[in-house]
DNA sequence: AGAAATATTAAACAAACGTTTGATTTTGAA
DNA sequence: TTCAAAATCAAACGTTTGTTTAATATTTCT
């Protein structure tokens, strides 16, 4: 007896894990509040009471997709922005792997995204507790060395916001450019990191780039 | 008789101003779908079907919202990116009065970007033949001037939703920024204006900036 | 097998939604 | 003053909203 030291949880994570599934892609498209729990329940194939016996309720769900995506964010920051390297390589690492990460987790960015502004005090508590560990990894990984190296002091209230931004704009925009090109296909995402580096590190107007080619 | 050519409209000024001015700062704050008709009617002091009766829909009345921001983001965008000066000084008078318009319009700005990416067929039409302006200014003006001069092709799907990003960061992000620093001050506006001109120009490792400091 | 915990269901809840209607008031020109 | 257009209003329209309840089905462990 006790072989099992407690099979834990592992059944509810079909239900569960499609409402999340669900949640997340219509979020994205249609928007948070725009998105009826019936509708909801219907694309996660699931009875309507299920989201709130998950849950609790509609913006807990929120809550958690947003822990999802920040949680994740932070890791590659936390792990690719430190490390071996100088600044350029470091930057160039950490922003090859944002993209991938941005372009696998997209719904997951523009739910993010779209609800950052919204000042509802139970889910902007949630937000500035991300933002303040992901504030103190940029201070630490670029604007001290790169005080320290060119005397240049910018707050990293400023780079954070920027940097995210930058990345993000591709898929920000996605759905709006793709009607503009009329379907044509936009920027290798490989290219497309490569690109957002060199803006982020030498500008539009810098020097050559293609030294920023180091792996992992 | 017929002295006056026709007093036009300037009656339905005050109602009529009184709901968008109350819609900007409401959609901003709370989102679109969140913010009830009821609740923009008492903030606007106006009867709840004055609302239908001025813009037809709650949906005509946000296509009303984006175009004026869209309209005024363009207007600057042809004038102060063409004319005199290389590109470096064009496209930091560019920004500088970007900046200021964001500043101005804030609201709008909020308004606009979180209701980009959600795919209504109905608003996706608009944005997308603004965003055909924009960037065929962009092309013409930044991408193809670069190209002659450096031989760098950069294409203005990326450059147009990089740019704007980058610039908007400051104002998306203004909200959790000021939960996370304590409601600390941020950045003076003029100085954020020319640091996001250097990181577009010369990114954050760019030699000394200071020299954009052209006038109008 | 039996008891306890977990999942799932249909039905109902009050509240809020965007929109419409029809009557009334205000307005500006004849 | 008179008349028609524009503006304002209270009230109600039928849906849809997020959430809750209580009963049922399924799984899990003893």
């Amino acid at each position: 007896m006790m072989n099992k030291p407690h099979p834990k949880k592992i059944k509810p994570v079909e239900s569960r894990d499609r409402i999340i599934q669900a949640a997340v892609m219509l979020f994205a498209r249609k928007g948070f509040a725009e998105t009826g729990l019936r509708e909801l329940a219907a694309a996660a194939d699931v009875n309507l009471a299920m989201i709130n016996y998950f849950f609790g309720s509609k913006k807990e769900l929120l809550k958690g997709i947003l822990d999802t995506f920040f949680s994740g964010y932070l890791d590659i920051a936390r792990e690719k922005l430190a490390g071996p390297g100088d600044l350029q390589t470091r930057v160039g690492r950490f922003i090859r792997h944002v993209v991938d990460y941005f372009d696998c987790y997209q719904d997951y960015l523009l739910v993010t995204i779209t609800e950052l502004p919204h000042d509802d005090p139970e889910i902007i508590t949630h937000k500035a507790n991300w933002a303040r560990k992901m504030i103190g990894v940029i201070e630490k990984e670029i604007c001290l060395p790169l005080a320290r190296e060119t005397g240049r002091k910018i707050p990293p209230t400023c780079i954070g916001p920027m940097l995210v931004s930058l990345i993000a704009a591709r898929f920000l925009f996605a759905p709006v450019m793709e009607e503009v090109t009329g379907g044509a296909g936009s920027l290798e995402l490989s290219a497309y990191a490569e690109m957002t580096t060199h803006v982020f590190l030498q500008g539009i107007t810098g020097p050559d780039w293609k030294e920023t080619r180091n792996q992992t």
